[in-house]
DNA sequence: TAAAAAGTGTGATCCAGATCACAAACTTAC
DNA sequence: GTAAGTTTGTGATCTGGATCACACTTTTTA
């Protein structure tokens, strides 16, 4: 399952570039770039958890188990950093992770993240960056999910797998419509029916799990308007 | 309206410790504590914004105006900072702050700001533990809010406000009835009803906004089942 | 201290979307 | 390739809570 050594996977971009100067040894680590195939899961609520998943390649979905079964809290494309705050808090996991495609990741002990952070400001900067990024993403989920009826959140679960993460009109849902009526906060039927109503109103074309977006413009209509 | 100076303010608990060591000069900066009245706003959504809030005491509302009106995400108790996201992402301020009690807080210049995270690793340390723990509040807020009903949500922002936030079963709650459905998600006056059948069933009191807590057991069951 | 504004209580009505109940289609596994 | 499991489609029914309507009370303002 192994692919490859993954020597700094975690040190990117800014970061990356200062690796040269006197702080290079404390950042050097090694971790094993692994793949994972869809269904897998790389964090478990209510587990112990000693480390920190770095996202190389791959979606994977955010989830929490409610009093009411499962909600998924976000879905998460690479690259990024998963798991931060079980690296602080009490180390149980107040979330799951699972890979939803396949999936590259390495897993980065504590303490090394830890000591990473602590010997490289450049570092630190970008994951306080990448935090507050999630923190509003989140607040927007949130008014979101409360604010709009079905159809709106339904066009935006379309748009954003459309836009950031295929990257492409024509796509294939990684989820099943009960997991994203799990996203949204609404029933699987539901989204069965809204899904039928967006193919008989010609907005999107749907053949199994494929979706292709004919209308971009209805879309946005929907969403924006609640 | 300016109490004090209020030098360091911001740099608290370990941080702090070692403000007598090399850096220190780094993370030396004056501001001035001002003390604001309940109402006053702090961030406004939409607004350039070139300041972090460090809250030393009192309470705030985080709020955005959706698709639909104004929703309250959460409610946060000093200290602590506020308004990161704005200091790296676009600056426009996708949220916004309000005073809800009196409350005493400094704006921090973000380039200030900036330096002290760059020059200080414990201090970067303790804005991503802190930054952490938002994030996982905020998402069991969002799975509560989607997952439980009215009831179990009341329930829970009277204990939370008995708890966390006062900490004692008798307070004056600091939001309006309106304020309430729009943290929860519901209507004023569905709010209102619940407070009188909590009230009926001898669960609390009421008398105005003062609210005093009476069976504890009862509001947890309320919260637990939903 | 009076007038205006903001907040609250409570009944009556309504509706988006949950839930139930099956049938059909699609996926796995042996 | 057939049986078992999983995912989807679609009607019929039910319901929590929104919305409307209006009286009453408390707070703010001038």
């Amino acid at each position: 399952m192994i692919r490859n050594e993954c020597r700094h996977c975690s040190v990117k971009s800014k970061a990356a570039k200062k690796l040269k100067d006197a702080e290079t040894e404390s950042l050097s680590f090694n971790c094993a770039l692994t793949s994972f195939k869809k269904g897998h899961v790389l964090i478990k609520q209510g587990m112990l958890s000693t480390n920190v998943v770095y996202l190389r390649s791959g979606l994977i979905k955010l989830h929490i188990e409610g009093p009411y079964g499962d909600q998924i809290v976000r879905i998460v494309k690479a690259p990024g950093y998963l798991g931060l705050p079980t690296t602080f808090g009490d180390k149980i996991n107040q979330y799951s992770i699972t890979a939803i495609d396949e999936v590259e990741a390495c897993f980065i002990d504590i303490t090394t993240f830890r000591n990473l952070l602590y010997s490289n400001p450049d570092f630190s900067y970008e994951i306080i960056i990448d935090i507050c990024r999630n923190e509003l993403e989140i607040y927007n989920r949130c008014v979101n999910r409360s604010q709009k009826q079905i159809r709106g959140k339904i066009a935006d679960v379309i748009l954003e797998m459309a836009g950031p993460i295929y990257d492409s009109d024509s796509f294939t849902l990684p989820i099943s419509q009960e997991e994203i009526g799990n996203l949204i906060d609404s029933s699987r039927e539901s989204v069965s029916r809204i899904l039928a109503e967006f193919e008989k109103d010609k907005i999107i074309s749907v053949s199994g799990k494929k979706i292709e977006i004919k209308k971009r413009e209805s879309l946005l209509m929907i969403s924006a308007k609640g």
